[in-house]
Formats: C-alpha cells, sequence, structure tokens
DNA sequence: GAAAAGATTGAACAATCGGTCTAAGTTAAG
DNA sequence: CTTAACTTAGACCGATTGTTCAATCTTTTC
C-alpha cells in the first residue's frame, strides 16, 4: 500500500480554506502568502496536492458553485408554491448579501476580476451561470403551471433577469454599508412577480 | 510666468487612456507598466501630475462616472415618453454590453476588485451609484406621473432593482460569448416595467 | 535496521510590482 | 549667453509575486 507519512492536512478542509480566500479578495489579488496562511499548508503541498494557484482556483470554483447551485435547488424545491419559495430564496440572498464584510458571488467578483480574454475560466463561469439561469427558469415554469405568474411571461427570459439581478445584488452588497438598496431591489422583484 | 518647456501631453487625454486601462483591467491588474504605454507618458511625469496610482485611479473613476451618468441623463431626459426612454437606455445597456470585448462597467468591475475595507474608495462609488439611482427613479416618478406605469409601484425601489440589474448585466457581459442572456434579461425587464 | 516513499520546510528563482530619484534635455526670462 | 524652471526618459529601489527545488523529516515495508 501506501508507503510513508500520511498527509497532515484534509484536502477538502484546505480547499475550503482557499476559496474562502479567492471568494473574498478574488483570483489575482489572494496571494500565495495568504493562501497559505489560511489553508495552514506549506508552499510544497500547495503545489504538490493541488498543481498550481491557476488549477486551485479552479477546484475551489467548483466547491463553491456546486455549493450554491445545490442550496439553490434545495430552496426552490421545497414543499409548496414555487413562487412562494422563490421569493424566500430572493430574501435570503439579500439577507446574505447585506451583512458587514459580505464579500458578494465569488462568480461575480472572479469575473470581474479575470482578463476577459481567458477562454479557459470564462468557458467555466458561463456554465455555472447556465446551471443557475436554468434553476430559476424551471422554478418559473412550475409557477406558471401552477397559475402563480402570468402565463404571458417568458420564463427563460424572467430567470435570465434575475440571473442578472442576484449578480448585481451581491456586487453591490460588497460595497453598501446599509441594506437599503439591497432591499427595495428585492422588494421590487417580488412585487413585480406578484403582478400578473 | 511659466519658465520651462510646456507639458508634452494633454492631461486629459492621458487621464482618459488611463480610464480605459481601469475599465478594462480593474484597479490591481492594471499595472504602471501598461498605464504608461497606453497614456504614453514617462513614470516621473505620471507621478508629478497625478500622484500615484490611487489618485490617477479615482480621478479616472471620476472621469467615467460623470460621463456615464451625463449621457444617463441626456437619455432619460430626451423629449417624449419617460417610460418610452427608460426602455431605450435598456436596450442601450444590453447593446453595449453584448459587444465582443466589453469589459462590464467601470464602477462594478472595481467593486469587485477592491478590497471591501476600503472605507475612502467605498464611499466615493457609493455616491456614484446614488447618482444612478436617483436618475433612475426621477425617470420613474415622471413615468408614474404621466400613467405609463402602475400607480402603485414603489419607483425608489423599482429604481433600486435596475440599478442592480444594470450591474449584473455589465457583469455578466464581460464573460458572456452570445448576447441571449442580456437580450432576455433586458427583454423581461421592459415587459415588466409595462405591465400595470 | 535498511531502504523506500511520501510530506514538509524553507531557501532561492526570475519576474514584476509601485514608487523614487538622478541625469539629461528643453524652454523662457534676464 | 547664462541661469533658472520645468519636463522627460530611464536606471534603480525594496518588496512581493508565483513557482521550483534541494534537503530534511516521518512513517511504512521488507
Amino acid at each position: 500500500m501506501t508507503r510513508g507519512p500520511e498527509k497532515q492536512f484534509d484536502t477538502e478542509i484546505a480547499l475550503a480554506k482557499a476559496m474562502e480566500v479567492f471568494w473574498a479578495h478574488g483570483y489575482e489579488a489572494a496571494s500565495l502568502s495568504e493562501l497559505l496562511k489560511n489553508m495552514g499548508i506549506g508552499k510544497k503541498s500547495l503545489y504538490d496536492t493541488f498543481g498550481n494557484k491557476r488549477s486551485l482556483f479552479l477546484k475551489a470554483l467548483e466547491h463553491y458553485a456546486n455549493s450554491i447551485i445545490r442550496d439553490m435547488r434545495n430552496c426552490l424545491a421545497a414543499a409548496g408554491s414555487p413562487l412562494g419559495n422563490l421569493k424566500q430564496l430572493l430574501r435570503n440572498v439579500q439577507k446574505i448579501h447585506s451583512q458587514p464584510g459580505s464579500c458578494g458571488c465569488m462568480l461575480g467578483t472572479n469575473i470581474a476580476d479575470f482578463n476577459t480574454d481567458d477562454e479557459a475560466i470564462a468557458n467555466v463561469m458561463r456554465g455555472y451561470l447556465r446551471q443557475v439561469e436554468d434553476v430559476f427558469t424551471a422554478t418559473l415554469v412550475r409557477a406558471q403551471a401552477a397559475g402563480e405568474i402570468s402565463p404571458d411571461a417568458n420564463p427563460r427570459n424572467l430567470a435570465r433577469l434575475l440571473l442578472c439581478a442576484t449578480q448585481g445584488i451581491a456586487l453591490l452588497g460588497r460595497v453598501m454599508d446599509d441594506d437599503t438598496t439591497l432591499e427595495g431591489a428585492v422588494t421590487a422583484a417580488i412585487s413585480l412577480l406578484d403582478c400578473r
């Protein structure tokens, strides 16, 4: 079997810690020294385990995206009214990003941070954003089938608007010092969804 | 009077060039070497004229914000229906950020780029965002007075939603390779504004 | 105990960062 | 022409970037 000592750190925990750093500061501004400090491992261990900074970031991004998409699905697939669940989700988004020290969505922050012509990263980002859009769409389709939103509404386009709006909310939450802006935006969105 | 040779470059043009670099890459990723190359001046001239990188950024940000807020006002204050003007603005936003090579909104990009605890920068950002919100609000108030949107609507909150949505649109435009997402989002927004 | 395999530490790498400063060049006033 | 004021290009600074690597340590197998 394996020879030599076991790893002195948990790969998953280290990855989660790395994710926090990339989340808070974005790819470029997340320095190796801060990553290492937060992950609690040495340089060589990082490179042996995760490759390099870029592939560590990709793994952390995957960890993040899978996590929030799972949470979204859980929230929106809850029993009861699809529209009610959607409203609840929007309120949750508002609450999370209104908290002081909130650092936005890791996807959005790094869309801004990465060079726009980095196609490899852009493709990964697009994939995750598309998943979010799809989750919104599926919920809106069910809401429409249940008669909760207008039969004339276009669920796919509505989902795209929700995607843009939530990304904007997460972004603005990074800089706003009170929650009136985010609260108002979500209130307006909910009231528009109710208008049939 | 003044002695010695005149400046060999135009301060305003150099500032506009600096703005382009900060716009495309964000504060951190905009290196001095690229700034100097694009501005076409020497290091010493930059530091003598603009102070340092940070104050150059603040001047460039001011230049950008004043410019887009002026454009917004022009578009929304045009003759005719306030709601019609607003729809036109949203379509313009979509078109701009759908173009290949689009690098988003300089405000949004740098909200993501800057450390969240940099209060000085955050305050400047908040000021500009608030101005955008106010322009949206004023237009919606006029649209409401003209009976173009529901008398029950809350113009301030609607403006906050439009602020978040447009920031999200600008952000996603950086990474999207086709315009279906942005087109759908704006279409949904316009159709929601029409729902009374 | 010897040897092999894996993990860790920390020194060193070249490159680049933002920023400073000296030396040279240019122009206007006296 | 001299001199003072101003601009410019570019060498230079220490610090930090991401990355590599040799040496050391620890544990398991034979």
